[in-house]
DNA sequence: CGCGGCCGTCACCGGATTGTAACAGCCACC
DNA sequence: GGTGGCTGTTACAATCCGGTGACGGCCGCG
């Protein structure tokens, strides 16, 4: 089962280049040489990664980024974005305008094939389905949509319930407002970012005990801690 | 894909036998014979990395480094100077800015490769976006944004947290206050450059043993100083 | 239709954070 | 050794940020 990768570029030779080392390292290449059809492609193709240009004739790489995560069916593919500076990285990663990684040019062809990887990896081990997530006297049954805190059952909302669940999946890692906005409410409806603070309020009131695993990061966002369970 | 190197001296024979150099090295060399010519080329080619005559016509291979620096298309690309006497290396690397290594005339060509390929590795390893920094005692995870110094955790604001990482990231290279200003707190931001002395200050308080990795150059900015992990 | 639960937004507040000024100490250079 | 510029340090006020309480809209349901 070959994974198909969507290469963006408006340089044929870059484009036959990786299209070479990519059949090379066992994957399905295919292409799009400007960001309308990079969109189309990533809805029709449904690639398991998109390589993707900053630099694009008519509509530039982080505009295709912003459409491809508003669509439902291309929000969950990975992007890897190739700049021409590293001074723009700060824009493609720092602004959560949504590259999972990125590359500078001029950059090895090996390198981007060891990224992408790397990238595929993450991703699946990430949608590894954990049904049940248990720390301490905290016990999150995901079918069934029940919480537990010291045996006690806690009735959640499903905004609550989603949030407590992302948070505990990414436990150790800080969840911007942003981040969680997009995971647990969707990209759909642009939403104040000070709702996310008012469901963390009543998360924490629910769950009474089991909040002191709920942080908050002041300037940044919030983190679930815990050891492994 | 081959990194290009701009090479800029007013004398041809230095040219002719630094760019075959430099092609046997597996680089691609370019040209410029004086100043003005430096910056146009720089602007234009984006080169990987620039080798630049101290001695120049008209426009002294400082002033050029100067207006680099100042270019926020060309600010991020490492220059290595070339002087005459070994005596104007401090001046070079210290108290005017912005040069990332130097080489004294007369210097063997081979030196000169060494060097130029441990600096592009150093940019290069600042660019990885790893998410892991570590340097002996000083630990920095950036997505749970956290900092242990020999294992204790440590509290920092987002401010801190952001300077210690650009300054990790680029380590071994020195940030201007205005580099600093413009990476950690944004482009947009007018704000006072000795903020920056404030929170570096903040900053070393906080790691505490730490703090030696967090150097001062005196009339141009600080440098963060560690072996690669 | 009324009702209650859920959700998004707003306003306010207290405290952490941060930008700035002022001053002191240090360094390089003369 | 003096001097001027640069950086470290301290203190303080302004600002920002997140917690909190309250409110109104929406929707499903009886």
């Amino acid at each position: 089962m070959k994974s198909k990768i969507l290469v963006v570029d408006d340089e044929p030779d870059a484009l036959e280049v990786l299209g070479f080392k990519l059949k090379e390292a066992g994957y399905t290449p295919i292409f799009a040489k400007d960001g309308a059809r990079a969109i189309t492609a990533a809805r029709d193709e449904r690639p398991a990664l998109i390589v993707l240009d900053l630099m694009l004739p008519e509509i530039d790489g982080l505009e295709v980024c912003k459409i491809l995560r508003h669509d439902p069916a291309t929000a969950m593919i990975p992007v890897i974005m190739l700049t021409a500076r590293a001074a723009e990285m700060d824009r493609v990663l720092g602004l959560e305008l949504g590259a999972d990684d990125y590359v500078t040019k001029p950059f090895s062809p090996r390198e981007l094939v060891l990224r992408i990887k790397k990238l595929l990896a993450r991703v699946k081990a990430a949608d590894e389905p954990v049904a049940q997530l248990r720390f301490g006297d905290l016990e999150i049954d995901v079918p069934r949509h029940q919480v537990l805190v010291a045996g006690e059952s806690i009735v959640l909302t499903a905004t609550e319930f989603k949030l407590l669940e992302i948070l505990a999946r990414r436990r150790g890692r800080v969840q911007t407002r942003e981040r969680l906005l997009q995971d647990v409410w969707g990209y759909e409806n642009p939403i104040d970012s000070r709702t996310v603070d008012t469901h963390m309020r009543r998360l924490r009131e629910k769950i009474g005990g089991a909040a002191r695993y709920l942080e908050t990061i002041r300037g940044v966002g919030y983190r679930f801690t815990a050891d492994a369970p």
